[in-house]
DNA sequence: AAAACAATTGAACATTTGTTCATCTATGCG
DNA sequence: CGCATAGATGAACAAATGTTCAATTGTTTT
């Protein structure tokens, strides 16, 4: 053992400070977390689909249903997950539910996904 | 079959006018596939305080497996799925290698979704 | 040249995930 | 009421995922 370097967990640190700085600024783990949910959320081209859909109309399940090709459990299953990390909203109009977008944050964030893929 | 329901696959419409609609509009199967891939990446608690960690400092990889408390071989696997959808570049250093955030984009992706998680 | 080290990679394994199928609830209509 | 429809849900199964372990590549140092 010399200089800079030491031994943890059988790794060496190359720049102490540096990790040391970052681990400070390091968000907790819960939410690190609710961040991986909620990309993990948006990572599936069903759901991917549903979330454009419902940046353009609101819709009922039926019509998500149709406009993907699958099948109404399905496309509430998904909904559930989408809806679990408040994603998307839904209000109730007899036996019909309609779903949007949750808020206004969902639409950047797709849309600034969407950039990157552009350019990839 | 009557007025304007109609059926297919065993679902009917509901608003047609709506689904054809946002039909037309619908991103290309290409594009959907690469942002499902893209949010999926971001979708896992290591690769989301790996994404942090450099928005905050280059790190060698050495160094982002003492922060997470993760072995080498398990990082570098992550960072593999990072440089696959572009979303972390590195540059080489020797028997080093550095990595960083490839884009603005990515930044604004994560501090996006950062709000959104905050306001639930 | 040999040893040490940073990083990558492939195989293997347990865990998680998405869809299908069957069932269930609740609302609307004849 | 009796039945069809919209939607939600649980179980089950195949497919995908993340980590560990072992081995490999390439670079630096002695």
């Amino acid at each position: 053992m010399k200089k800079s370097k030491k031994e943890i967990c059988e790794i060496a640190y190359v720049d102490r400070k540096k990790v040391v700085s970052v681990e400070k600024k390091m968000k907790d783990e819960p939410t690190i977390q609710l961040l991986a949910e909620t990309f993990r959320a948006l990572g599936d081209p069903t759901r991917v689909k549903i979330i454009f859909a419902l940046s353009e109309e609101e819709l009922c399940v039926c019509d998500i249903a149709n406009l993907l090709g699958a099948t109404k459990s399905a496309v509430s299953h998904q909904l559930r997950v989408l809806r679990n990390m408040k994603l998307v909203k839904y209000r109730k109009d007899g036996k019909m539910a309609y779903y949007s977008l949750d808020d206004v944050h969902i639409k950047n964030l797709f849309d600034e996904c969407l950039r990157h893929v552009e350019e990839m």
